[in-house]
DNA sequence: TAGATTGTTAATCGATTAACAATC
DNA sequence: TAGATTGTTAATCGATTAACAATC
C-alpha cells in the first residue's frame, strides 16, 4: 500500500468506494483512460476533489493525460484492501442474514464467509451457500479454531451488546452492525461499520417531508 | 414544524434519527429529563453540538433544567415527519424486499407499506405481510389510483434506472436504494437515500485493514 | 512545441467546539 | 438566592473548491 499520510480523513475513506464502483463501469465499457473532470461530471463531484483525494494515496495520474482507469481501480481496491480476503461470520440467520449469506458477494469487497450462527435451534443443520448453521454454544470454540476478523450482526438490538462483548474478547476486530445498538460507543478501538437502516429511512422522511 | 431557518445541513439532519433512537431508550427507563451534557456523554458527542442541533428547529430546552426526554422525542419524531405516514411500495420481492417487507416496521419510521411489485411471474399471487405480490404490468395502473410517494427498490442494479425513470414519471418523490446504482445524479430533484451495503462493507474492509 | 491535465498550494466555505450571558 | 444549564455568539478546525505551476 501506498498511502503518503497515516491519517486519511473518513469523509475521503467513504468515497473511495463509489471511486471503485464508477471506475469498474467504465472498465465494463472498454474505457481506459479518464479525467478528473470527466470523471467528475459522471458522478457529481468537482475534479478538484477527486484529486484531492487520489493524492492522499499516490500519484496515480499522468499530466495531460488523466488517469489509467484499470490502473485506477485496482490500486484503489488494494488501498480498500479487497485484495487481501479477511474473514467473517454471520451472527442471525434470520431474513436479513440469509439474503445476505445467499446473495450478496462479500468477496469482491474484502471478506470471506466462512461461518453462520443463530440461537435458534430449529436452524442448526441447515446450509446456507454450503454452510451450516451453527447453534450458538458452538461460537466459542470456533473463534477459537477459526479466528475470525469480523462479524455480520444479524440479531436483535436487545442481544448486540453481549454478542458483540463476547466476540470482541474472542479477538473479533470488526463488525458489520444491522442492529439498532450503538457499538462504537462502547468499543471505541473496534471498527463498525452501521447499517441502522430505520436512521436512514427517517432521513429519506425528513427530505421527502419537506 | 418549528424549523427557524428553511435550510437546515444534511449533517444535523443525519443525526436527529440517532437522537430520537436514544431519547426512546431514555424514555423506556422511565426517565424524565436528560442535560445535553449528560446525553452528549451518552451518545459520544459534545453537549455544543446536541445544542446547536437542536436550536435549529426551536428551544426544546429549559435552562437550569436541561430537557424533558419524552417532549424531546416527539418533537424530533415531528420535525423528521414520522407523525404523518407517507404511502410505499417495494419494487422486488427477493430475499432483501422480503426481509424488510417482513421483518422492518416501516410505520414507526414514517412510511406505510401499501403495495408490492416483482417482474417474477412466478411470484405474482404470493402475499407477504398481508399485502400480494403484483406483477409488474400492474404498476402504472396502481399508481395512478394509489398516488405513492416513494419507492423501495430492491432490485437489480440493471433494471433500476428503468423503474426509476417511469416512477418518477408516475409522481413517485423519493426512493429507498437497495440498489448499487446511483439514482441522485441522474435525478438531482428527488430524494434518495442510498443503502449501499457494498459501499458499507468496503468502508469496513479498509478500516480493518489498517 | 502546444494543449491538456495533473499534483499541490492557497482561499473559501461549512461544521464543530468553546465560551458565556441569559435565565430557569 | 445560588447553581445549573440552556440558547447563541465567537473561535477553531477541517473539508471542499479554486488556482496554477509542473509536466506529460
Amino acid at each position: 500500500m501506498n498511502n503518503k499520510s497515516r491519517n486519511v480523513s473518513s469523509s475521503v475513506i467513504k468515497r473511495l468506494p463509489r471511486y471503485h464502483r464508477f471506475l469498474g463501469d467504465l472498465r465494463s465499457k472498454g474505457l481506459d483512460r479518464i479525467s478528473s473532470k470527466e470523471l467528475s461530471n459522471l458522478m457529481g463531484l468537482t475534479a478538484s476533489q477527486i484529486r484531492q483525494d487520489l493524492n492522499c494515496f499516490g500519484e496515480f495520474g499522468q499530466q495531460g493525460y488523466g488517469y489509467n482507469i484499470e490502473l485506477l481501480q485496482q490500486e484503489i481496491g488494494k488501498i480498500l484492501g479487497l485484495t487481501k480476503l479477511k474473514k467473517a461470520i454471520l451472527i442471525g440467520a434470520g431474513h436479513m442474514g440469509k439474503a445476505l449469506a445467499m446473495h450478496f458477494d462479500m468477496t469482491t469487497k474484502g471478506f470471506n464467509l466462512i461461518g453462520i450462527f443463530d440461537k435458534k435451534p430449529s436452524l442448526s443443520g441447515q446450509t446456507v451457500q454450503n454452510l451450516p448453521i451453527h447453534s450458538m454454544d458452538r461460537l466459542d470454540e470456533f473463534c477459537r479454531e477459526n479466528k475470525p476478523d469480523m462479524a455480520i450482526l444479524c440479531i436483535p438490538r436487545g442481544e448486540a451488546h453481549n454478542v458483540a462483548e463476547a466476540l470482541v474478547n474472542l479477538g473479533v476486530r470488526g463488525f458489520w452492525n444491522f442492529t439498532h445498538y450503538d457499538l462504537s460507543v462502547e468499543f471505541p478501538d473496534i471498527c463498525v461499520e452501521n447499517v441502522h437502516l430505520s436512521d436512514s429511512l427517517m432521513t429519506l422522511c425528513y427530505n421527502i417531508s419537506q
